[in-house]
DNA sequence: TAGGCCATCTGGTCCT
DNA sequence: AGGACCAGATGGCCTA
């Protein structure tokens, strides 16, 4: 990456010997001048502006006295300790960017997929994808059961976008279809969709899900839990709801698979 | 080629 | 006064 006004150690030398001359050099250098020197984009539309700004200061001069403090005379002394000032911010700057870009890759090494050899996250994506992970892991220490692997992959992904999802994808080694919200249930032999339930949380029988199925026993079901649908039902009614252009009330988030958590903690999700 | 991501510079603000 | 932090601007690189 380039690095621009970067100055050589001879030269910073140069401006602290300048700094430090400050009582044999007193000549005046503009205002304009000082709005310009250093700065890269002092290009020929900037000096006219300057040019107005001198002028119109000068105009000025004959009205009465501002408030505040009184503003420095700016001597070459004064503008080579400024530019030096500068030049040191600078320099901070970079180095708290680069500790915070270390942070970064040190978190890179916690979360999954941080240390794809094929793509590197980015900042954002590493930030959400680690947003994720920490749910995941919270979830995981809340129900005592590991979740499957498209759940998990599923949760990671949030938020993210489709080349880190495919990278999450990749690594749990999933289709990547499965991650996309409208391709539900998941396009993939998974033993969980073949054989097991989903239960969600929200709906009651006062408020029964569009796929609630009364002809369910509660007894059958674990512990809190009101009403189930097996997969296939849920994907039938999915596409036939994509089909009338109904808006859907599918929010995949809100599905469990009982299988997955404990049986206590099914009550509360 | 447009858009995303990044490093860097810069000036402003807040704090010590 | 000077350092830390922040956000905007800018330009380079890369990829879809």
């Amino acid at each position: 990456m380039p690095i621009r006004c970067v100055l050589t150690p001879d030269e910073v030398r140069e401006l602290e010997r300048m700094a430090d001359d400050e009582k044999e050099d007193q000549s005046e250098v503009s205002d304009v001048e000082e709005d310009l020197v250093g700065t890269p984009l002092a290009n020929e539309r900037d000096k006219l502006r300057a040019k107005k700004q001198l002028e119109s200061r000068e105009r000025e001069e004959d009205s009465p006295k501002k408030r505040g403090p009184k503003k420095k005379k700016l001597t070459r002394a004064r503008l080579a300790k400024l530019r030096l000032r500068r030049v040191k911010a600078n320099t901070r700057e970079r180095s708290r960017m680069h500790g915070l870009n270390e942070a970064l890759d040190e978190l890179r090494e916690h979360v999954p997929c941080g240390q794809s050899s094929t793509q590197k996250l980015s900042k954002i994506e590493t930030l959400r994808l680690a947003r994720n992970y920490i749910g995941v892991l919270s979830e995981i220490l809340r129900s005592g059961k590991k979740p499957d692997s498209v759940y998990f992959a599923r949760s990671l992904s949030k938020g993210l976008s489709q080349n880190t999802m495919n990278l999450v994808a990749g690594t749990m080694q999933i289709n990547p279809r499965s991650l996309v919200a409208h391709d539900f249930p998941p396009q993939y032999p998974s033993p969980y969709c073949a054989q097991n339930y989903l239960v969600k949380k929200e709906y009651s029988q006062e408020t029964p899900s569009p796929v609630w199925r009364p002809d369910v026993q509660e007894a059958s079901l674990p512990a809190g839990a009101k009403y189930i649908v097996n997969p296939a039902e849920m994907q039938a009614r999915f596409t036939a709801a994509m089909q009338r252009c109904d808006p859907v009330d599918f929010e995949y988030d809100n599905w469990f698979d009982p299988d997955c958590v404990q049986q206590s903690s099914i009550s509360i999700m």
